[in-house]
DNA sequence: GATAATTTTGCATGAATTTGCATTTTTATA
DNA sequence: TATAAAAATGCAAATTCATGCAAAATTATC
């Protein structure tokens, strides 16, 4: 057996298990333990996997850990998210917004579904990458650090530019009357033009944001084709927009 | 089971329950307290875990957590980095190439130091919204899920209209007559870019990237101005490039 | 196809790592 | 303060690792 092809063995061994064993391959090849941790030294060494102390593990390990601990009221919004994912469908370009409760829809696209999703957030795009079918595309720009997403006037020229079938925007308030608001200009400037960019807009709604409204106009009701919350959609609290003639999911 | 493996679990049970028992996590992994005790230890000593009598809970509030011991020959990356991050000055701009060994450089930014950095890494910008005074610009475009980096037309184009003070730019291959070379074409065009756009080119060198060549060619060795290693700067193996007039740090 | 050069492999050695246990010290809590 | 659980410490056994070296296998060259 040549030494490349024990190697290959090897690699696909890790693939499939996640780790491998010095004492375990060199019986399973028959060749001495000192063969295999010279294997192991150099697939390591060229970045292919991880070498430990009796045997090697898959580098494909996640560079960043999504922490769900830290997600406020993580229930509701899982909720949410898994009425979003339903209305996504295979060969669409949507855009997300940034946000926990699209961070959470991230999550929940289903294995199998092919989309392209343009997203200016960070938590997103690296969440997106452990999707074996969504071609992300991060719109660059000047880094927020707190809120985790670009922003600036290069979002907004970027984002003009784009034509998506769905726009999948968290919301800070909603009301029958005043519309959707925002705490921020820029983030209502944002999504102003990603509403414009977008087919329809969906607008994630928790219900504590229900009924409140935030300083920055973002759009009129009329503007978004559908609301999505955590709610049942014949909940009394959603009537009023009903009637207004959008969709409640 | 591996000890690396051990702690994996121990890591992937904190995220999801918040908190561990060492006398459960012994039984669960059939392991003595004293083993479990020591990863504990361990994985606290790198900031992974919070370590209390009787368990270990969970440190971050942080979305998301960088995982240290998924970097290969880390210990040399922070040697180097080290030295990367002594040539910044208080307002400069620079421009990052992916690759863990930069990752490892934008950790250990000094918290006083105001920069300006453009990259087009997921994980780099992700580490560097930590720093308090590091202004971080996101070059956008298709993410590439293997390396977590942006690619494709719009990434040069982004990276042609910068004017930069300093280029750090990682490297796959550098040999004295051959200059720097990558694995891939698009990779190599990217740094090609880069170095255009830059005043300085510091190349991050790892000593086992010394004297290898890939295939595909980026620059001259004359188009660099410094080469950070892992080494020894009066290291004998690096007296060829001296010659050739690049400072070698 | 023969021969030389190079690479690969297995083994011996000592060093290093990992683990469990016994003992002592510290901590949490009633 | 008393008590039990947990932690720190030191130690020994088992395993794994790095290194040098010679034999074997592979590759290159004629």
């Amino acid at each position: 057996m040549l030494k490349e092809e024990r190697q290959n063995y090897i690699l696909g061994r890790i693939r499939e298990l996640n780790k491998v064993k010095s004492n375990e391959l060199a019986l399973e090849l028959g060749v001495s333990e000192d063969t295999i941790r010279r294997d192991l030294n150099q697939l390591s060494h060229n970045g292919l996997i991880l070498k430990v102390h009796g045997g090697a593990l898959s580098t494909h390990q996640k560079l960043y850990h999504y922490n769900e601990s830290s997600v406020f009221n993580r229930e509701n919004k899982v909720i949410l998210a898994k009425k979003v994912v339903s209305l996504f469908k295979d060969g669409m370009t949507i855009i997300m917004s940034g946000g926990t409760t699209n961070l959470e829809v991230s999550l929940l696209i289903p294995d199998n579904i092919k989309l392209t999703i343009y997203t200016y957030s960070l938590s997103i795009a690296m969440q997106l990458t452990e999707h074996p079918n969504v071609d992300v595309i991060i719109i660059g720009g000047k880094l927020d650090k707190q809120a985790l997403v670009t922003v600036g006037v290069n979002v907004v020229k970027l984002l003009s530019k784009i034509k998506a079938d769905l726009c999948i925007m968290g919301t800070s308030g909603i009301d029958v009357d005043e519309g959707i608001t925002e705490v921020g200009y820029e983030v209502s400037f944002v999504k102003r033009v990603m509403i414009a960019s977008s087919r329809q807009v969906v607008a994630l709604v928790t219900a504590d944001k229900l009924n409140t409204t935030q300083r920055y106009p973002v759009c009129d009701l009329f503007e978004i084709s559908k609301i999505v919350t955590d709610l049942d959609p014949n909940d009394p609290l959603l009537i009023p927009y009903a009637k207004k003639g959008i969709e409640i999911i």
